[in-house]
DNA sequence: ATGGCTTGAGTGTCAAGA
């Protein structure tokens, strides 16, 4: 199963893009944030013509969610208990023997402002729900744009980006925090060096001279770490014509042995 | 350099992103 998650910055906006990219990459499973519509602007009949159910959890303007996958979803939920004040920035469901999350973190705007204090408090009150998803959920993958760095190894410059909104030590505590109540950053089963990065601003062109951030992550608990492949950032899906300015994030993961089928051995 | 670029809202210019 491939398993993808997306900021693609307005789904109205990227849809000739994302139309084009589901074609080319056929995702079993794409996790979309900052869909930026209202679920009755969500373009749903062009992507179901693609071949997927979705699920979306949008708001006007800001934020949103959505799940598209080519196999049913099942066991739907909009946000978690404790993460209402931030609007609509998670969507789960089950798909494939997998738990899927799909978070749209808090950004922040910067250290010491009143949203950098809700984004830790947001954090926390995911961490708990997680822990509560993986009692019932073995194979879960929590996946999405955290807005957090998980190390340097995740900054172009980590000197300009020191204790930056992004890269503080209190956004990594909260993400270890995270990933403490039982998940593993999937890339790092597959590499330790640095210079993978999912985002790249806009604003100083950053992405010509790779001067990016890895932000974008999939977390999968024991149990599904054990059944990644791979791990790829689609680096091409930021180039061309009006990109979002993340790239996708996919994941390879094996589908679970079911009882009974062990095979001959 | 409190900027640079992009989107949504709404038709002038700001909020928000990261």
């Amino acid at each position: 199963m491939l398993l993808a998650t997306w900021n693609v910055n307005s789904v109205r906006a990227r849809l000739p893009k994302l139309l084009g990219w589901l074609r080319k990459r056929r995702p079993d499973v794409l996790c979309l944030q900052e869909i930026k519509c209202l679920d009755e602007q969500f373009p749903r009949a062009e992507l179901e013509a693609e071949g997927y159910a979705l699920e979306t959890f949008g708001q006007k303007t800001y934020n949103g969610v959505a799940i598209l996958s080519r196999a049913p979803l099942a066991d739907v939920a909009r946000g978690f208990p404790g993460g209402e004040e931030a609007g609509a920035r998670v969507v789960a469901a089950s798909v494939g023997g997998v738990r899927v999350l799909n978070a749209y973190v808090v950004n922040g705007q910067e250290v010491g402002h009143a949203k950098y204090a809700l984004k830790l408090r947001w954090l926390e009150a995911l961490a708990a729900h997680v822990r509560g998803e993986l009692a019932r959920h073995p194979r879960l993958a929590l996946v999405g744009d955290f807005n957090v760095t998980f190390d340097d190894r995740d900054v172009y410059d980590p000197a300009e980006w020191r204790e930056r909104i992004l890269c503080s030590t209190p956004e990594r505590e909260a993400l270890g925090r995270l990933t403490a109540a039982g998940l593993h950053d999937a890339l790092r089963k597959f590499t330790a060096e640095g210079g993978h990065y999912t985002w790249w601003d806009f604003r100083t062109r950053g992405f010509l001279g790779n001067r990016g951030l890895r932000i974008d992550h999939v977390l999968l608990s024991a149990a599904a770490l054990d059944g990644c492949r791979g791990v790829e950032i689609d680096v091409e899906a930021r180039q061309g014509e009006a990109p979002s300015d993340h790239a996708p994030v996919i994941a390879t993961l094996e589908s679970p042995r079911l009882p009974g089928r062990a095979g001959p051995g």
